[in-house]
DNA sequence: GCTTGACCTTTGTGTAACCCAAAGGTTTTA
DNA sequence: TAAAACCTTTGGGTTACACAAAGGTCAAGC
């Protein structure tokens, strides 16, 4: 396979897998006619690979040390199991800030669906950001709370 | 206040503090003693604004343009809200894919939990990773499925 | 046979939101 | 008074790519 037909077939872009060619995560030989780069599957199976655990989180560093551990002959699991454990309480804490978050900016879409928007009042940019808990004093409100 | 004195109060770090202020995101008198930047209660303000923006996804850019429409006289409200409203199913959507992700992990490592590690096969990395779907076909498991 | 367009190559630069180090001036403290 | 702790600017590093330039290669059509 030449690099568009992996990054086709893995469904990323040719500049990511020169990327990771060049950072040495998958590995290529070349057609010495032309010196261009040669895919196997195995590089296929790697890119695959980077994919799934980018989407967890892990960084191509660790994505490297996995590949390392597992061309060494060892299996990387346990390292794959200490990085997956790390990781879990990670994505639990990112998963309630951005519930959190989230909470806040429906209850002020939706509270400030019924108002006009005011100009700053010089003690807020924005409430919509800036002052989640107290809503009432905020652009909008007329200035009842002032 | 000088750089420290903000940064402390803000709860960031001096660099953040020099980095909004290059980016033209907060402003500064100089002290013309020393020529040191000189921060006032604006400045504090609009650093927690950026935190607060910052959690929510939102770019230095945005917060920029919401600076810009304030200071222009103009109420931030709509463009904020606008921003908010793109924001919501993008952040709707993250947490749905991390979920997804944790409980991948999550179920990974109670069904490994009682397996030994094995060497990769050859047809995998490790499945811890790689394959989700079908985790008896993996290292561990003795080779059952081969 | 030759041009055109689509591919490949390497090299170098840009992105976002900072962090860190260097080299030097200032202020505070012991 | 001297060291510690702060300030200044400048410039380079980080991550995971994207993109542009300059040039070689290849399949297609005329």
């Amino acid at each position: 396979m030449k690099v568009s037909e992996l990054a086709n077939t893995a469904n990323v872009t040719p500049e990511t897998i020169r990327h990771y060619t060049r950072e040495g995560l998958i590995q290529a030989n070349r057609n010495p006619e032309n010196g261009y780069h040669q895919y196997d599957k195995e590089a296929l199976r790697k890119v695959r690979f980077i994919q799934q655990a980018r989407e967890l989180g892990f960084s191509l560093k660790q994505v490297q040390d996995i590949f390392e551990q597992s061309d060494s002959g060892d299996s990387p699991c346990p390292l794959v199991r200490d990085l997956l454990k790390q990781k879990v309480p990670e994505v639990k804490q990112q998963i309630a800030q951005l519930q959190s978050h989230l909470n806040k900016m429906e209850a002020a879409l939706s509270a400030w669906d019924q108002m006009q928007d005011g100009v700053p009042n010089g003690h807020s940019i924005c409430c919509l950001i800036e002052e989640w808990d107290k809503p009432d004093d905020c652009c909008g409100n007329g200035g009842k709370n002032d």
